[in-house]
This record gives structure tokens, sequence and C-alpha cells, in this order.
DNA sequence: CTAAATGTTTAGACAAATCTAAAAAAATAA
DNA sequence: TTATTTTTTTAGATTTGTCTAAACATTTAG
């Protein structure tokens, strides 16, 4: 068993390695865990310690199968109540990010495997992120950042790479939800902001905010 | 706001005082926290300092009345948990208390209020013991304890006064669960085993299980 | 009412997770 | 390739909650 400290720790570590497979950085882990490299480093001798990750000084850290295992059951509990906070008590996206990160700690192999089947055994987040089933297995969801449409494509909205509740608003109020068909009417060479069709309205967006819209095509 | 460690002492000193206003003693406290003394005097002052104890050394502590409240808050959090487990999960009354432990702990206002109103606002948690409302405020529920009764009364069981997992299935296995109806037969002088009348079932109960059936007559 | 037993507090230490300041290694630039 | 900058690690402290051993206070028994 870990602390719920490791487990952010391995969390963090997982979200920092999802995309590459390159050796995480004490200073990035440092940024997302709020907290010195000091810390990190006193932490990381300690995971490295319990063999949940591999650790050479100065090279950074992987996570070893068991500690990339023990991440993904982090991660698929914060998806399961996120599914239950949005779902059953009526929260919206992006209130319940906050509150999952304190539920993902309970530690209850019951309590989940219970909580899954109460919300049917939902695929993915209410973000468009797939959750993990027990045994930590889950399908990549294939997508398209928005900002890499060429004008007249056409896709559906699936996901996004940034979780913030300011973000999420304001994509509610532009109607941008998960699942919405958009269409792409034009991209401003000037600031590269897009022209979006949705539901037969003219939507623009910025750069910035297409990049982390997330579309399949 | 206080760390789980606290709200745990505070909830402790609340159920120790619940039945007379006596100061809580030390040894009762490290008795429950399942800790040594030294650490229960330590805490004391702690809580004391933040004015949710009233302490004088050697003298025991009460809970302030900003404590109370606290404390209350954590019990409502833990039922209403409980409650969800059962009604929602499917889980055994017996099977909750100990996920009950970590959930009381989410800290969310709003996360609570919505599991309320999700649960349709309970009065009682699966045990009987009664929910308080949002302002800590809840109507103690009446009862007498089945070992108090005479031969040839009648009552329905309204709660529990012991709530260990192997007391909840043997009480599930006699069938002597919330609501059921039940009649004394006699008492038996010699050992003061209880017997009952429940479901047309003739049902016999020691001395010790019939003082921690609750019973409404 | 004194002595013994019981209950409580203090003193000093420890493990977990953090911090600051300084030293050491690696990466980058001149 | 040497010097500078960036990144990482170490050393030593701090906070929270715990512990044991010993001192102190209160209660109970003779
Ligand atoms: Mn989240
Ligand atoms: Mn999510
Ligand atoms: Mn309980
Ligand atoms: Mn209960």
């Amino acid at each position: 068993m870990q602390s719920l400290t490791e487990e952010n720790y391995l969390k963090i570590i997982y979200h920092l390695s999802e995309n590459n497979d390159n050796a995480v950085q004490t200073n990035a882990i440092a940024e997302k865990m709020q907290t010195k490299a000091a810390s990190v480093t006193d932490m990381i001798k300690k995971l490295a310690d319990k063999r949940l990750v591999d650790y050479k000084k100065y090279q950074g850290v992987k996570l070893t199968e068991n500690g990339r295992l023990t991440a993904i059951n982090v991660v698929r509990k914060h998806r399961l109540w996120e599914v239950f906070l949005v779902e059953k008590l009526n929260f919206k996206w992006d209130e319940v990010h906050d509150i999952a990160e304190d539920l993902e700690h309970i530690n209850s192999t019951e309590l989940i495997e219970r909580l899954d089947e109460f919300l049917a055994f939902p695929k993915s987040d209410p973000h468009g992120d797939p959750i993990p089933d027990k045994n930590g297995k889950f399908d990549a969801i294939p997508f398209t950042k928005l900002s890499k449409l060429a004008p007249g494509s056409t896709g559906l909205i699936t996901g996004v790479s940034e979780h913030s509740s300011l973000f999420l608003k304001h994509l509610e109020k532009l109607g941008l939800t998960l699942g919405k068909a958009l269409q792409v009417k034009e991209i401003t060479d000037f600031d590269g902001s897009v022209e979006l069709i949705v539901e037969q309205k003219n939507i623009s967006v910025s750069r910035e905010v297409a990049r982390h819209i997330l579309v399949k095509i």
C-alpha cells in the first residue's frame, strides 16, 4: 500500500510520461506537485526503494510495471468518481476535478468495482478521457487536435486536453461539449483562430482553444 | 479546516460524550483511537488551542460548540455515505462502516448536499442512527434496549448499539433487521437470554445480543 | 488518612513529507 | 574546451502525529 502522497507522485509521473517514453525530470514533477525539486528527489528515492519507479541519479525516473499499474488504478478511480459526480449528482464537467482528486485516494477495491457497475461500466469520463478497467486495460481514444484540421473537414468533439474550470466553462458557453459535430469553415491566417459551424451556428475559437479541443474525424 | 486525524479525535470525543455530559477521559479516547494516552494529550492540546475542545489538565475534555458542530458534520458525512453504499451500491449493512470511515473525510459541502439530495434526504443510516441535517440538527430516535423489555411486550427494531460486522451478520442470519416487529415471549432466568417471536418464528438471543438491539415500543 | 493503584502529563525521540541553502553534476554557450 | 547556466542532489531544519519511559496528579483501599 502507498500513501496518498505517493499515489499523487505516481499519477503525475504517469501523466508526464503518457505520450513519450522519456524519463521524467525532477523539475517537471516538482511543478505539477507544486513543491520543490528537493522534495521530489526525496520522494523519488522512496518510490525507487519500493520498486515503483526506476531511478538513476540525475537521469530522471520511469515507472516500473508495478508503478504504472498503481498509477493507472488511481486514474481509474479518479475518472469513475468524475462520472458519478456528473451523471448521478448533477455536477457540471468543470466542477468535478477537485473533488475527484480527493475521492481517488479512497482505497477499496470492492467499492470501485461496485461503483463501476452502478455507473454501467463507463468507457470514458466527462472530459472524454478513457477509463481503465480493473486490470488497467483501456483503449486509447483516437483524436486529432481541432487546431490541426483543414478547412472543410468535419468531426465530433471527443475530448479536451486542458481541464481547468475556466477553459471548460468557456467551451460550455460556446456549446462546444462532448459529442457535438463540427465543421471547420476557415482558419484565419493572421492569428490562427478557427471559424466553426456547430449546430448551424458560426462559432470562432482562438488557436489556443482549438489546440485543446480533441476531435474524431 | 482540520486534518483527518483531528476530525477523528473530535468524532470520538463526540460519541464518548453523546449520552452523558461528563468530561471525556484521556484513556477512553486513547482506546477508541487505538493509540497511547501520551499521544492523546498532545492532540487534546492542539484541539484546545483551536478552541475545538475545553481542556483542563487531568480533568478530561469537552467539545466546544464549534467542536461539536465539526464532529456532527463528520458523523453526517459518515452516515450519508453508509446510506449511499447500501442503497445504491448494494453493500450489506455490515460491510459499509470501514469504507465510510474513509469517505467521511472528503471535505466538500457541495458534494455532501448533492449526495443528501440524491439519497432523498434520508433521516437515518443503515444501522438506524439519525443523520444530522446540514445545520447539525437531528431528532434523537427514541428506543428501548431489547434486554429491558418485559415478557409479552412488542416492538419494532429501530437500531443497534454495536456496529461490528460479526454482530450485524449474526442479526442478519437471525432475521433481526431494521423494521422487523418482535414480541418478547420469555426471559430465561438462568442466563438472561431472550425468547422472541419474529414473523411467526421463535428466536432466541443471548442477553449480550439483546442489550445491543434497540426497539421502538 | 496514608499508601497503593490508576490515570495523565512531560520529556525526548522518531518517521513522513516538506522546506531553504549550498554543493555537485549535466547541459549549453562562447 | 573551458566557462556559464540549468538541473539535480545533499545537508540540515521543520511540522505533524506518533511512541516509550518517567514524573506527576488523582482516586481508591486499607
Ligand atoms: Mn480530473
Ligand atoms: Mn477527467
Ligand atoms: Mn459506521
Ligand atoms: Mn452507521
